[in-house]
RNA sequence: GCCAAGAGGU
């Protein structure tokens, strides 16, 4: 069990659909299954095929579920919601039996991500438990609809605050133009972690105040590789690409983000052979449709029409 | 033991 729940988890984090229905096959087939552990295998699968987009398969295996339990209501409408499935989502929420907060606070999301922040909030107002999850993700999904007021009116409310709940009131504020917001707010954040200080570099950095950028960024006990990134962007988005390129050749290590902002940066200041260099350097495996985009983009930078049909031509096919 | 909230790339 402990070894098909921990394939079932890795088939959710590669998106390995195929991988998934295989492992269900084979989870039908053993017969000697506890209700509950057969019910908590299910939700593994549940949750892999959500996070495939396979929403039909989902709700197929949620029908077949004898006893589903309220983490297999959730999850599923969490499949409905990241898929785009308001109505369904809707629908399945006003028929879960024992709902509880992560119901709610699900659905809050989904209609908060639809951009429906009135029905969030009808939601928000008559659910009978509120937690800091839930008062967090209304704060979220008010920043994110452009309600930067609202959002900050329901954080001030909030009867206590974590840190998550501090940061998403920094991101919120990082994506206006108010970087005084910004800097106000994390004066007054209890503690100044990796994530916060991101935030902070990333909105130094989108206004090219590499100065500040990296007096922060100094700093910081360690940064990791989203803080790096945050940091070798803005140098790059002021043209400074020796900055960048020699921040990107020590940091500790790369992800295909911090690949691709590197290409980019290439791309936009005329280094088409450099972009592709590094281009080649990254593992096919590693390279996402994010990363082709970028070698793609280089190449139309450059001029170069053959490049771009070389590169559309090698992608991998959705098929 | 399985579900909901936080930062960087097109």
């Amino acid at each position: 069990f402990t070894q098909l729940a921990s394939e079932i988890r890795q088939c959710s984090d590669a998106r390995d659909f195929d991988r998934a229905r295989q492992i269900h096959r084979q989870v039908l087939k053993s017969k000697h299954l506890r209700q509950d552990d057969a019910t908590y295998l299910a939700n593994l699968l549940l949750e892999a095929y959500g996070r495939c987009g396979s929403v039909e398969e989902a709700q197929r295996l949620f029908q077949a579920l004898p006893l589903p339990n309220v983490f297999s209501w959730n999850i599923l409408l969490e499949a409905y919601a990241q898929n785009g499935h308001l109505d369904r989502a809707r629908s399945l929420f006003d028929r879960i039996p024992d709902k509880n907060v992560v119901s709610w606070t699900t659905m809050i999301k989904a209609y908060g991500s639809s951009g429906l922040m009135d029905d969030a909030k009808l939601l928000f107002e008559i659910m009978p438990v509120r937690n800091l999850v839930t008062f967090t993700g209304m704060v979220k999904a008010y920043a994110e609809t452009g309600h930067t007021l609202d959002a900050r009116e329901l954080f001030d409310s909030m009867p206590e605050r974590n840190l998550v709940a501090w940061t998403v009131m920094l991101a919120a504020y990082s994506q206006t133009w108010h970087l005084d917001e910004v800097l106000a707010l994390f004066a007054r954040i209890p503690e100044r972690e990796v994530v916060s200080c991101s935030i902070v570099i990333g909105a130094y950095s989108a206004r090219g105040r590499m100065r500040e950028a990296r007096e922060l960024f100094d700093s910081m006990r360690e940064g990791n590789v989203v803080t790096w990134t945050a940091l070798i962007a803005g140098y790059a988005g002021r043209g400074d690409l020796e900055e960048a390129r020699s921040l990107f050749e020590r940091m500790p290590e790369r992800d295909t983000v911090s690949w691709t902002s590197m290409i980019t940066a290439y791309a936009q200041l005329g280094h088409l052979e450099e972009a592709r260099a590094l281009f080649d350097s990254i593992p096919i495996d590693r390279r996402d449709a994010v990363v082709w985009n970028s070698m793609l983009y280089a190449f139309s930078r450059d001029g170069c029409v053959a490049g771009m049909i070389e590169t559309l031509r090698a992608m991998p096919r959705p098929d």
